[in-house]
DNA sequence: CTTAATCGTGTACTTTATACACAAATATCG
DNA sequence: CGATATTTGTGTATAAAGTACACGATTAAG
C-alpha cells in the first residue's frame, strides 16, 4: 500500500458533448471560460472526477449541474492523454456524449454563472485546450450510433413528426435524405406508434404525430431485431482497374 | 498552479488485450500475476502509464517489452474507472486491444518473467480484476471492427490462403461464413494480390497464396470506398404483429 | 493407380436500396 | 368564400447486394 502511494498519479476529468436539436439545427452546449488557462474561450463542460466517483456518474454530474436534466442517454467516446493536452499538469480526460431534449434544459444556477450557451455545430470555432478534437470523434461517433440504434428520438420530445425525425437524421449525418424512402424504412421497423393525432397551429397541412416504442423496441432485440438505418444519398463508385 | 496540485489525482494505467491467430483459433495473450492482489490469477497485460508518456506509447510499451514486436495495430477501446475496480486504491485504466501476427510473437525476459501465455478466447476462464469485462469490451470491438476495417490482415503471415482468411473471420465472428460468398465479396474489394504461388507442404491440393493490398485500400479509401462485409447466415425474422 | 483431402468455381433467387412526382389537406389573405 | 401558398402523404419500377447451394479439379500419400 506505501508502494501504491509511490506510483505516478494524475489529475483526471470528464468532458461532456451535450447534444440537442432545435429549429432544424444539431447544437451542443458550450461553456465560456472565466479563468486561465483560455480565460474567455468557449469550451466543453467538463469536470474533475471525485475520489468515490465512477466515471459515468461524473459525467451525469456535469451534465445535470448545467441543465438540471437527469436520466439522460450517454456514452463514453474516448481518452484523451497527450502529456501536453493541459497546460497546467497532467490531466487525462474521459469524454462521453448526451443527448438529450432541448426543451427540458433550464437555465441553472451553474449554467448561468459559467455562461453556458447552445452553438449550432456547424458553427463551432476554436475551442479551449483540445476540445475540437474531442467534439469531432464525439460527433463521429454520434453518426455511427446513430445509424445503428434508435437514439434520434432521445432529442426530440415525445411527440414528433416524421418529418422532424427525418430533419434530424440529416442533421446528425450531414446529408439529404429521400423523404418517401426514409419513411418506408422507419415506418417498417415498426418501432414508432401512431397517436392519431396532429400537429396544431401550423399553417398548412398538419403532419401526423408519433411516438418511439421503446417497449417494443427492446422486445424485438432480444429477438435478434437489429436497428439499421443505411439510406443515403447516391453512390460515387469509381472504377476499379 | 498550487491550486492544480490540490487536485484528486489518481494513479492510471494501460491494459491491452493482444490478439494473435493460430491453428484455426483466436488467442490472447495473458500473465500470471505473481504478487498480490489477484496473485496466481491470469490477467491482461498493463502498466501504469509514466508521467511524460501518452497513452498509446504506453500501451505499444507494453506490448512491446513483452512480445518484442513493435509497429502493432493498436486501438484504444474504453476506459474503466470504477470506484472499486483495484483493491489498492483508485486507479484508472485504459484499455486498448491489438492485433499481431502471432508468429513474431518472442519469449522475451519480461514475457518469461510474467510466465505470459497464449489461451483461447473461447477458454478463458475468470480474470484478475475486472478484466473479464475488459476483455469482453475489446473482442466486441474487434467483431466490430473487423466488419468495417481490413483489420484480419495484421493477424495472419504476409502470405495467406482464402481458407486461413476466412478461418480467422469465423474465429472472430463467432460465425460460420460460406466459402463461396465469402470468396466473392472478399476478391469483389480488389484488395488482395494474387501471389501466384501456392501452398506448400500440404497433403493435398495446395491453396493459392495472397497478400493484402494496403496501398490500393488506401487509395480506395480516399475515393470513398469502405469495407464492409456484412455477411452472415440466416437470418430468423420473427413475426411482427 | 487408387484413395483421401482440400481447392476453386457459377447461378438462381430473395431482399434491400434507390430514384422519382403529384394529389390531398390545411391556414391565410384578399 | 374562393384563391393561394405551404407541407403532407403515398407507390412503383429498377438496380444492387445478399443468400443458398454441389461438384469436378488437383495434389500427396500409400
Amino acid at each position: 500500500m506505501s508502494e501504491f502511494n509511490n506510483f505516478f498519479k494524475s489529475a483526471f476529468s470528464v468532458d461532456n458533448v451535450i447534444f440537442g436539436f432545435d429549429e432544424g439545427d444539431l447544437k451542443i452546449l458550450l461553456i465560456k471560460r472565466g479563468a486561465d488557462p483560455f480565460s474567455g474561450m468557449w469550451a466543453l463542460p467538463g469536470d474533475l472526477v471525485y475520489p468515490n466517483e465512477d466515471l459515468n456518474t461524473a459525467a451525469s454530474r456535469v451534465l445535470e449541474e448545467l441543465t438540471g436534466i437527469s436520466d439522460v442517454y450517454l456514452e463514453q467516446v474516448q481518452t484523451f492523454g497527450a502529456v501536453n493536452r493541459h497546460p497546467l499538469g497532467r490531466v487525462i480526460t474521459v469524454a462521453y456524449y448526451s443527448l438529450i431534449n432541448i426543451n427540458k434544459y433550464m437555465v441553472t444556477a451553474a449554467s448561468f454563472a459559467q455562461k453556458a450557451k447552445w452553438h449550432s455545430i456547424s458553427t463551432v470555432k476554436a475551442l479551449a485546450f483540445d476540445h475540437n478534437q474531442i467534439l469531432s470523434a464525439c460527433f463521429d461517433l454520434l453518426k455511427q450510433r446513430v445509424r445503428t440504434r434508435p437514439l434520434g428520438f432521445e432529442l426530440l420530445p415525445l411527440k414528433f413528426t416524421l418529418t422532424a425525425l427525418q430533419h434530424l437524421y440529416e442533421a446528425i449525418l450531414e446529408t439529404e435524405l429521400d423523404k418517401r424512402n426514409f419513411r418506408k424504412k422507419i415506418l417498417s421497423m415498426n418501432l414508432l406508434i401512431d397517436l392519431e393525432e396532429a400537429q396544431e397551429g401550423v399553417a398548412h397541412r398538419p403532419a401526423k404525430l408519433y411516438k418511439f416504442d421503446s417497449d417494443r423496441y427492446e422486445k424485438l432485440v432480444k429477438d435478434g431485431f437489429s436497428f439499421e438505418l443505411k439510406e443515403s444519398k447516391k453512390k460515387m463508385l469509381l472504377e476499379n482497374s
